[in-house]
DNA sequence: TCGAACTGTGTCACTTAACGTTACAGTAGA
DNA sequence: TCTACTGTAACGTTAAGTGACACAGTTCGA
C-alpha cells in the first residue's frame, strides 16, 4: 500500500488533535517527518474531496472539512490510494498462445481489485476519531 | 502488495494446468515472463511449506505438493507475502514529545496488520483450482 | 499598495526497492 | 562422467519513492 495513505491519516489525526483544528503545511510536515510540499500535494487531494478546507495567503493553512467521527479510513483510502494494492509488475502476456500465460493478467487483476475492496470494507469501520483515541491511549 | 505473490500463484496455476503437473524453472519462467532464478527462489519457499515438491538433477523440476483444490490463495499469501501490505515508509518519530508524532507508528502498524488479515481472510476463500477455472473461462 | 505568509503545482535530483543476470556449487539420472 | 536440473548468493540495472527547490497565485495587515 501507498505511504500517502499514512500521511493523509496522520495529517487528519494531527488536525483533529489540535484545539482549533488548524495548521500550516510546515507544522504538519514537521509532525509527520516529511517535507511541506509533499503534505500540500496530498492535502490538495483531500480538499477536492471535502475532507479538509484550505486557505491560501497570510494566516492560511488547513482545517478539517468535517467532524473526525465522520471521516472513515475507507474514504481516505478510496480518495488517496485506490489501485495501490496491486503490484506494478505483471506476469504473463496477453498476446501469447497458452491460456494461462495470456489470461492470468485479467484474473489476477480481479483478485487484486476484490482484495482491495475487502481492505476498504475493513477500513470503513474505523474513523479518524477512533485513530485519535488509539493514539491517545497507546502505551 | 508483493509481486512475488503473483509469481507464486501463476506458477501453481501453470503446474495445475499441465497434464502431469510437472515443469522446470525455465519453462515456468517463460510462461510468467521472468527469469528462472527468480522462480526458483520463490518455489524454494513454496517447497519449504509443502505447496510444491522439487526434484534436483536430470529430469527434475517442480510438481504440485497437493491438489489444486487444497491450495488457497490465503495460504500462499501467508507464506510468500506476509507484511508486504504495510508501506516501507513510516511517519512520526517514537522519541518525540507530541503524542500524535510519537504514537502514530504503533497505531498505523496495527491498522496495516488488521487490513492484511482481512485480505488474507478474503484470499482464503479462493483456491488454485478456482483461479485455473477463471483462467480457462476468461474471454 | 506593498510585503509577508501562506497554498498549489511542477520539475529535478537523490535514494532505495524491485527486478534481471550471471555464476557456481550441489544433485540425480543416463 | 556428462548433462540437465535446483539452490543460492552476488552484482548490475531499472523503476519507484521521496526530498528539495522554485515560483506563480492568494490573502491579509500595515
Amino acid at each position: 500500500m501507498n505511504s500517502e495513505f499514512t500521511i493523509a491519516v496522520h495529517s487528519l489525526v494531527f488536525l483533529a488533535n489540535l484545539p482549533d483544528h488548524r495548521a500550516s503545511s510546515e507544522s504538519i510536515a514537521y509532525n509527520i517527518c516529511t517535507n511541506p510540499a509533499r503534505v500540500r500535494k496530498i492535502m490538495s487531494t483531500l480538499r477536492k474531496n471535502n475532507l479538509v478546507r484550505t486557505k491560501e495567503g497570510l494566516g492560511g493553512g488547513y482545517t478539517l472539512g468535517c467532524s473526525p467521527a465522520e471521516i472513515s479510513l475507507g474514504l481516505i483510502y478510496r480518495v488517496i490510494s485506490t489501485g495501490t494494492l496491486k503490484p506494478h509488475w505483471c506476469s504473463g502476456d496477453p498476446d501469447a498462445d497458452c491460456i494461462v500465460k495470456s489470461n492470468i493478467q485479467t484474473v489476477m487483476d480481479d483478485i487484486f481489485t476484490e482484495s482491495e475492496q475487502s481492505v476498504i470494507r475493513h477500513l470503513d469501520q474505523m474513523t479518524i476519531e477512533d485513530v485519535l483515541k488509539k493514539v491517545r491511549t497507546a502505551h
